[in-house]
DNA sequence: CTGAAAGCGCTTACAG
DNA sequence: CTGAAAGCGCTTACAG
């Protein structure tokens, strides 16, 4: 109802033409006008309860102040924080974000990205990439300004902000090798995606700089980034490497995975079982035992892929950029040292 | 770069008039079109890959096939999958969703609110509503199809979907009444939200009923729906009501304060205090003890939410319609018998 | 069954 | 410093 007022309106109640209000009402162009045209302008506007239609202006200017997010599962506790971060960054220069829970599907995720576009967003944050994958050739066929957040592609064509995956895994094996353990198995993620892989490596590495010996039949893929997941391969390891004293687990999701099943099999964490976890999830401080894990900086995460974005849609730079943070370990009460 | 390719270009390599792609291009309007030309056209406009501007259409449409959605906190857990069941009955009908997470200040949601306003959003989810709300004057007069979920407004102007909250207060506290207690705390919410005093109120109804007494002193009120204010008010409820066998808390963040208490005061739960919360967020199973809560179906909320929308928005009801959906107790590790 | 015209509401070179 | 004109890309009565 009240969206029937335009520039028209205004421009006729205060007696200039419409292209006059037009540089009235932004802030840039408001000094081409003298102070008293531009005040009544602003006035009249107001008394109409005129609302700028950013639909029309949108079509006029090829910008739409708009920027489209790609997420696989708003309900994993990661990706709230993200967003929450690069809204506030977003939000700060006049931009909304439209986002989308586009689940783990590449098809339903192109054409949830092909929406977006459809709707001429300036820019896109997708959080769902995988380490191949064909929705980023989509994005980078289409031309907009791209950033991944969370996750990166293999062959680095885009803009991203990571966590440092391997910094994260060292960490992790040296706080365990010096409680003295040195039988640890691990619980990898999926290896197509860019976590799973970079921690299975980081772990690697880090067991191989401590000089302990990588049990092969002590490293299991679980299927997915889930509690049900690592809890599956969580039996698996057991099975296969009952002398272990210790499980990393790729997320901390995997790490809840492992507890049921230690629960089940009556071994008591961490005095013949330590276990850690990765990303500091919320409320992992609340599990018993409180979870060691490597946390992450999520929100801090989002708010420097929303100023990667804000740099690409200004084309103040290039892209190209991966931003890494740093990780550090949160001890908590699932570590203890090694039993004999 | 992509996006260069316009109806105009689609029809002249086609042959036809502008007016004919669009149709051509519609599932509705292409039937009035032979089929070999709406063949052809949807063929030539593939190859040059069109894609059709969504802005241009909303701008003569005045139709967005946009939802605005007003969170006050997406990193609180109940939130995301209210969006995720919300997106998912839009995402259907081909709406998509502007989320703004607003924080609880109500002059920054008005702006969030003007911005989506400004965006020609179809309609308006609202998970912020407090009792009485200045932003829901403001909307109202903006005239958009307007719902609230998760909480609602004393004066029900407008549509809902909010959880039962008395019968959820009920169910707990029929509970501990089973278990033997009589001394029963509340930790109550904010007053000025519908949870906060519906909750409230159906304590103390299912006080009465279970023939308790209510102890004035063992009604605290929290100064907010979390963790931290839930610790300060059980403080306040102990020492003020040392004598209580149990504590209902409005939610579960809450909830985790009073554990947070207990554990300071070298009182064990449920032994020595049983505990119930309100929401079953993720992760409240694993934390020790598990807790007992109130569940409420979150997503169903969403569902419910984005098709009372969607029946405003094409005008197939005229609003007025509150969704009650009934909770359920989910019984844990927190409640136990009273002690003696 | 298809075309020609008008217009959604704004902004911005271009004049003056 | 302000006005007049054109146009962003689409859709939809109105003709024929």
């Amino acid at each position: 109802m009240a969206q029937r007022v335009t520039v028209l309106d205004v421009a006729k109640a205060a007696g200039v033409h419409p292209s006059t209000v037009s540089r009235a009402l932004k802030p840039e162009t408001r000094s081409l006008l003298t102070d008293k045209v531009s005040a009544r302008i602003l006035e009249v506007a107001s008394a109409l309860g005129y609302r700028p239609n950013g639909i029309a202006a949108s079509l006029r200017t090829r910008r739409s102040q708009t920027v489209g997010v790609v997420i696989p599962d708003i309900t994993n506790p990661v990706f709230p924080p993200i967003l929450s971060g690069l809204e506030e960054v977003l939000d700060a220069e006049g931009y909304i974000a439209m986002v989308a829970n586009a689940g783990g599907d590449a098809e339903r995720q192109r054409l949830v990205v092909d929406r977006l576009l459809a709707r001429q967003v300036d820019g896109l944050v997708m959080a769902t990439v995988a380490r191949r994958d064909p929705v980023v050739d989509f994005c980078i066929a289409a031309g907009t300004p791209l950033v991944m957040v969370n996750r990166a592609e293999a062959a680095r064509r885009v803009s991203s902000v990571v966590s440092d995956d391997a910094l994260g895994m060292g960490l992790a094996i040296d706080h365990l090798a010096a409680l003295g353990h040195r039988r640890i198995g691990l619980i990898a993620g999926p290896q197509h995606l860019s976590t799973g892989l970079g921690r299975r490596q980081g772990f690697t590495a880090a067991m191989e700089r401590n000089g302990l010996a990588e049990d092969p039949a002590a490293v299991v893929f679980a299927a997915a980034f889930a509690r049900d997941a690592g809890r599956e391969a969580a039996g698996r390891l057991l099975d296969a490497a009952p002398d272990i004293t210790a499980v990393m687990a790729a997320n901390d999701l995997l790490a809840l995975g492992v507890y049921d099943v230690a629960a089940e099999r009556g071994l008591r964490c961490p005095e013949d079982l330590s276990v850690i976890g990765h990303n500091d999830m919320p409320m992992v401080d609340m599990v018993s035992p409180a979870l060691t894990t490597v946390h992450i900086r999520h929100r801090e995460m989002g708010m420097q892929a929303g100023r990667l974005l804000l740099s690409l849609m200004r084309s103040t730079s290039q892209g190209g950029v991966d931003v890494v943070l740093q990780p550090t370990l949160i001890v908590r009460a699932s570590t203890a040292t090694a039993r004999a």
